[in-house]
DNA sequence: GGGGTTTACCTGTCCAGACAAGTAAAGCGC
DNA sequence: GCGCTTTACTTGTCTGGACAGGTAAACCCC
């Protein structure tokens, strides 16, 4: 480190909410704080039932899609298949999940959720409905439909502009 | 891994844009896929100039205020104060940050932007009017309105429920 | 059928972010 | 002044996520 230094300005109490260099982007970084917070949420509910942020993600899709390829698993969620690679290896070292080599294709393997995991199923989605609750609060229906309609507005555009 | 299995269910195509897993919190789940996408703009743009997701907001509060402590940067970026550790540790390795024992209070340490950062400002202000380019499209201002207030109420919604 | 390409997956390395635990300094109460 | 609490920071360890590089299998085309 350099040299001691007073700290005058710095020791001033500079509580603002709003700071200036989101001038520049306003809905990026409103889109940034919502992610954070909203991950944090969900993360703290996950741990209850031993899963992280994402990996309940994967479970939801084999729940509900049944046993699948792993590359289809890391391309339903728009996930890097390293991600995935990793991910099911958490996970079935956590015992949710179980992973079979193809016959017909050496290649791939597919990820099958365990019976174990199925204990969980109700309890994720409770945890869900319970984000989604936190995350809408008191919004009318209308207010609902409007907030879920700004979000894809945006995932259109970053898609769009992501294949030139 | 287990024994080979047979596919047929799994290696059918399941290109599905909306997962049914979804339908417990189609919100929840939007607000997941925009943050990855919006991570992805912003990281693909920011490797230009040397920097990654989340560095860029500590510089832009550093040279929009100037000299600060530590954990203020932490609290006003709203991030974990052992994550602003490390952040600070690669910026100031990466000689765009420095470290200022306080000469006042030997616990805090002050942050201040180095000459050489300057020249990243106007760049990384570029990105950021990029990024909210291409989140926003070509949405009308009363659009663009309406997307900044639905994060909004976001936001004021998940801060409410973390303080019971 | 042989060779180049594509696909599926894995590993290494880096980053942010969260939690836990620890240290040192400041503040506070008595 | 002494002890307890709070604050600021650090380190360890875990996770997701991204990129680069590598391997093996499948595919495709001539």
């Amino acid at each position: 480190m350099g040299e001691p230094a007073d700290c005058d300005v710095a020791c001033a109490p500079a509580g603002l909410s709003m700071p200036a260099s989101a001038a520049a982007g306003p809905v990026s970084h409103a889109i940034f704080r919502v992610a954070r917070l909203h991950r944090m949420h969900v993360g703290q509910l996950l741990r209850r039932v031993g899963l992280h942020p994402g990996q309940e993600l994967v479970m939801m899709q084999l729940w509900d899609g049944g046993p699948q390829r792993q590359t289809d698993l890391a391309r339903l969620l728009g996930s890097d298949a390293a991600t995935m690679t990793r991910t099911v290896q958490r996970l079935e070292h956590a015992g949710f999940v179980r992973r079979m080599p193809c016959a017909t294709d050496k290649r791939v393997t597919i990820i099958e959720p365990t019976a174990a995991s199925l204990a969980l199923r109700r309890e994720v989605e409770n945890i869900w409905a319970e984000v989604e609750s936190r995350t809408l609060g008191d919004q009318s229906d209308a207010d609902r439909a409007e907030t879920l309609a700004a979000l894809e507005r945006i995932e259109t555009n970053l898609k769009i502009v992501a294949r030139p």
